[in-house]
DNA sequence: GTCGAAACTTACTTATAAGTAAGTAACATT
DNA sequence: AATGTTACTTACTTATAAGTAAGTTTCGAC
């Protein structure tokens, strides 16, 4: 049991891996198996199809985001600490590697992966999408964050930068991610001109 | 050689089509062939490699914008009337076929595609910048375009929302688009607070 | 009317992807 | 000690992608 979740575990890393940098059709069950120095077959003995496999990526990607938001939720939780948590992590996973958020890989690939997968990533979507409105909402209540116009528009800007700039990244080099990560959060913290003078 | 370059033509057409809606990876010569009722090899003698047909997309590409833009010079050219054209542009592109951003598609399929077609989407992706920058230079000169920052700035955050903002889109439906672009378009057009009351 | 080049088609080859069926080693249970 | 289940491996099959070599048609120039 111990052997089976780790190879079953290791299988998914690799292939979350390699989905995330070169996309579905652009890697197989020899790009997982071979470095782990199993076979072929074994992949498919843990995950049957190619579709199962994609699947259970996003499942764990889910999963993972949901302790972890459920975990900051039960230290006070502050908007604006949340959202640094939720950058930072962004911010570190693309510049490791240069992998593309698992929202972009799921919508650039969108008409060509298997409709369970479109399935998962819809539900992935939707709770992250959920997930920074709540954020917004909250953290303008609380005065940590600014920003004009519904929560709604607010998110769908920040999702679309985040998952932009960190693809145009790959090509333009890692300060572009980082000078939007910058801009966003100038944006939020900075309370408008009409405080001052 | 009318026919030629008719051919040709359609294979480019129906070519970039593909790569757009479906990635690199996503679709064969044969999806090509096939529906234009040619065979497989006719494909090959026009573009011998994919890599030479997957250059040849974003070369055309690139000369259209271009085209387009210098079109556009001729025209007085008010940079706000500019960037009108191009969001237009963009998002009946988008709305037509829910094909992603090429931008998108180059920087998704980054490293598992041919050398040579990183160096002509690294040469797209110089040239779109530099035609952002430039117009939200002349434009806040003009006084037409409002912002604040470095226009390199501006210019990365906005390719990076139109880019996520698209492929979120084909997942999310249009409206996600429609929303981003609207929300672009306040952020620029509408004269910061201080001018009021 | 023939010659040659352009624009194909026919008919392959080679490699790889995805998946399956049958067998085996280890270990756990009764 | 036999039995079964888990976690694989071996050895395939099938389909498709990418590319090539050689032949064919068309059509304009000479």
């Amino acid at each position: 049991m111990n052997n089976r979740t780790d190879t079953r575990e290791r299988i998914l890393d690799s292939a979350e891996q390699l989905l995330a940098t070169r996309g579905y059709h652009g890697f197989s069950y020899q790009d997982i198996s071979r470095p782990l120095g199993i076979k072929n077959a074994a992949v498919h003995y843990h995950f049957p199809t190619k579709a199962d496999l994609g699947v259970a990526i996003v499942r764990r990607y889910r999963d993972m985001l949901k302790a972890a938001s459920d975990g900051f939720m039960k230290f006070g939780g502050s908007a604006r600490l949340h959202l640094e948590a939720y950058l930072d992590f962004f911010m570190k996973e693309a510049c490791e590697n240069q992998t593309m958020c698992p929202m972009g890989v799921l919508t650039a690939d969108y008409f060509s992966i298997p409709e369970s997968m479109r399935e998962e990533g819809s539900k992935l979507e939707q709770e992250v999408f959920a997930m920074l409105i709540r954020v917004l909402e909250v953290g303008r209540e609380q005065g940590e964050l600014h920003f004009e116009g519904e929560p709604r528009t607010k998110a769908v800007m920040m999702m679309s930068v985040l998952q932009g700039a960190r693809q145009l990244a790959r090509m333009m080099g890692s300060d572009v991610l980082a000078t939007a990560i910058e801009e966003l959060r100038r944006e939020l913290y900075v309370e408008p001109s009409t405080a001052a003078a």
